[in-house]
RNA sequence: GGGGGAAUUCCCGAGCGGCCAAAGGGGGCAGACUGUAAAUCUGUUGUCACCGACUUCGGUGGUUCGAAUCCACCUUCCCCCA
């Protein structure tokens, strides 16, 4: 099958510059496509998850994925769907984020024997000649067409500084550049990518006279248009040190009813025959399909042996047994106990369950926790030693959140 | 360069010199209802030794018995003119 029709019938395709002709490349030779990623943080998040699939898709067509790191158009920074401008990072902060990255992409894309490339385009941008590149490249951009650009939009309110409202070229300039060196024909990317790889597209049909192509993904947004993998404490990461695959399996295992089989379509390798049986599922039968959802995504991303413990955590945890190794676990010593004694508040805060001695009192005011499965009623209860003595004591915070203690 | 405006608790956004830990909304958290979902309703949302005390309203000083609210300077941002 051709991949694009498998993108295409994942729903996982946004925008094509020439979906005839894109099609009918990806089904015959091996094409040389590059996707670009910032190195904005210091790991890959789910929000970048969608692009490593589709190279991955690529690739196992047998197509050749160019992974190009941003280590020169971070330091300038993209201004689309930034409502404000970004901290400037310094080079060396950047350059450890590049690292990072190409760690974690390795494990979804196959880098050897030339199967795939990694690049980073501070190679080549940051030794630009800048009134050169004005006269190479910046005489092909007329701004009047890239102030209506789409991704300037946001911005034409709060004000855009002549730095970012560089990104496009330099962006451009990555799709020049590499069609040159390693006969890149397309660009892929996030469907907010969709301004910039037409501007890169232009820029070769302009100055080299070639034809090139380029195609965006769906972004991941939840049914109501808001981005996806975003929680209270912030991104979903695919470092474990960061979110960790229980984490990250119980972030999938709550998604949205409306959300569950587009999900499984654009981040899991599953089957679409298999996909849509699910998708008949109704009520809490979807619940299983939740479960498959988040076992899929963690195996890709951790593992089996990772995904097998988050799922039999959630499973213990949420069925009939009550602990599991993969539960988080806080130590105590006898310097947290006095007179034999530790309160609840204390034990709230010592686990993290709470952020403050203030809050923890207001979950147990409220009624949301639970010490062995018994309702904390009184903010002033306590536990002694000898609660211990089976060897763990289970704190729970609402309906989700656990921690077991021990003590040593 | 000239003129004008703004900076408030996680975010947006109110805030007569005392009654302001600071309205309202969003978000978060908890409770009820459920399917570890959504929607809805309720409570809560600075900290601590929590009937009381302490630290917050861009920064630094000042006026005052008393300041988020007044003054000065500084920083940052926005707007208009050039």
């Amino acid at each position: 099958m051709n991949v694009y029709d498998e993108l295409e019938s994942r729903g996982m395709i946004a925008q094509t510059t020439n979906a005839e002709r894109i099609r009918e490349l990806l089904g015959g030779k091996p094409v040389t496509f590059y996707i670009g990623f910032d190195p904005t943080a210091d790991s890959l998040h789910v929000g970048h998850f969608v692009q490593l699939m589709v190279m991955a898709h690529m690739q196992r067509a047998g197509h050749r994925p160019i992974a190009l790191l941003g280590g020169g158009t971070a330091m300038i920074g993209d201004p689309t769907g930034k409502s404000d401008m970004r901290k400037m990072m310094t080079s060396e902060t950047i350059s450890y984020h590049a690292e990072c990255f190409s760690k974690q992409m390795s494990k979804f894309i196959d880098f050897t024997d030339g199967k795939a490339l990694m690049v980073n385009n501070a190679d080549w941008l940051l030794n630009l000649n800048y009134v050169e590149f004005l006269r190479e490249i910046g005489v092909h951009f007329s701004v009047n067409r890239m102030l209506t650009a789409e991704c300037f939009k946001s911005r034409m309110e709060t004000g855009l500084s002549f730095l970012e409202f560089n990104y496009m070229l330099m962006q451009s300039y990555d799709f020049y550049y590499l069609n040159n060196r390693y006969d890149c024909i397309m660009q892929l990317g996030g469907d907010d990518q969709w301004s910039n790889i037409i501007g890169g597209v232009e820029l070769c049909r302009r100055k080299a006279g070639k034809e090139v192509y380029g195609m965006t993904f769906a972004l991941l947004t939840t049914s109501e248009g808001k981005k996806m993998g975003k929680t209270e404490r912030g991104a979903v990461w695919l470092d474990p040190n960061k979110t960790t695959p229980y984490e990250f399996f119980q972030y999938w295992r709550n998604i949205d009813d409306a959300d569950v089989i587009k999900c499984l379509k654009l981040l899991t390798f599953l089957p679409l025959d298999e996909i849509n049986e699910m998708a008949k599922a109704e009520g809490s039968e979807i619940n299983a399909v939740k479960e498959r959802l988040a076992y899929e995504i963690t195996l890709l991303v951790h593992g089996k042996e990772q995904s097998d413990k988050a799922l039999s955590a959630a499973r213990a945890v949420f069925g009939a047994g009550k602990t599991s190794d993969n539960m988080p676990t806080t130590e105590l010593s006898d310097l947290d106990f006095t007179d034999g004694c530790i309160s609840v508040i204390d034990l709230l805060v010592k686990t993290a369950l709470a952020p403050s001695r203030a809050e923890a009192r207001r979950l147990i005011k409220q009624g949301g926790v639970t010490v062995d499965d018994k309702k904390v009623e009184d903010i002033t209860d306590s536990l002694t030693l000898a609660s211990f003595d089976k060897g763990f004591v289970l704190v729970r915070k609402g309906k989700k959140t656990y921690n077991k203690v021990i003590k040593k």
